[in-house]
DNA sequence: TATTTACGTAAAAAATACTTTACATTCTGT
DNA sequence: ACAGAATGTAAAGTATTTTTTACGTAAATA
């Protein structure tokens, strides 16, 4: 069931498609997880953990905060 | 035992004294989460969930960037 | 001295992220 | 139409993060 709704989205399908060659499963390699890892995240199923969203990051050539953003306005 | 070493770390205890007059629980008031967790944290047991990291930012008026550092020097 | 405040350790349980495996769908190109 | 590649769903198991609870120590102060 549901599980509690992460107030983090990212953009690293878009990013992906629009500023790289990577496929679910390049990413998933270069970053070193899993292609459903990469899936999931993509689906917004649930937020990376912090080192696997730098990761993200550094591999798409972007600054954490371009790829994933912190909806603070749904904040307590 | 161990666990795996994460390659983050962070200045979160830097920042809160030298730039707040927040405390470790005043902090984790702050952002919604224990005192526990914020004092492993700051002792560098492990990283934070990417949306606690993106709290800390925001409570310690910083980039994420500034309070975590991701050190890709030890990547695979 | 006694009390309060801040920081610290420990450990079990709960919540969340990630992997592994297997199979289904959609798209592209021949 | 067919084959292959890329994307998707699902579910069980492992790993990691967070909470909860309890106790310990040091500093400031009434």
């Amino acid at each position: 069931m549901g599980g509690k709704k992460t107030s983090i989205t990212n953009h690293i399908k878009r990013i992906r498609l629009a500023r790289t060659e990577l496929t679910q499963a390049g990413l998933a390699e270069r970053v070193g997880a899993t292609r459903q890892t990469i899936i999931a995240i993509e689906a917004q199923k649930y937020a990376p953990s912090l080192e696997l969203a730098f990761r993200i990051a550094h591999v798409l050539n972007e600054p954490v905060e371009e790829v994933f953003q912190f909806d603070s306005s749904l904040w307590d």
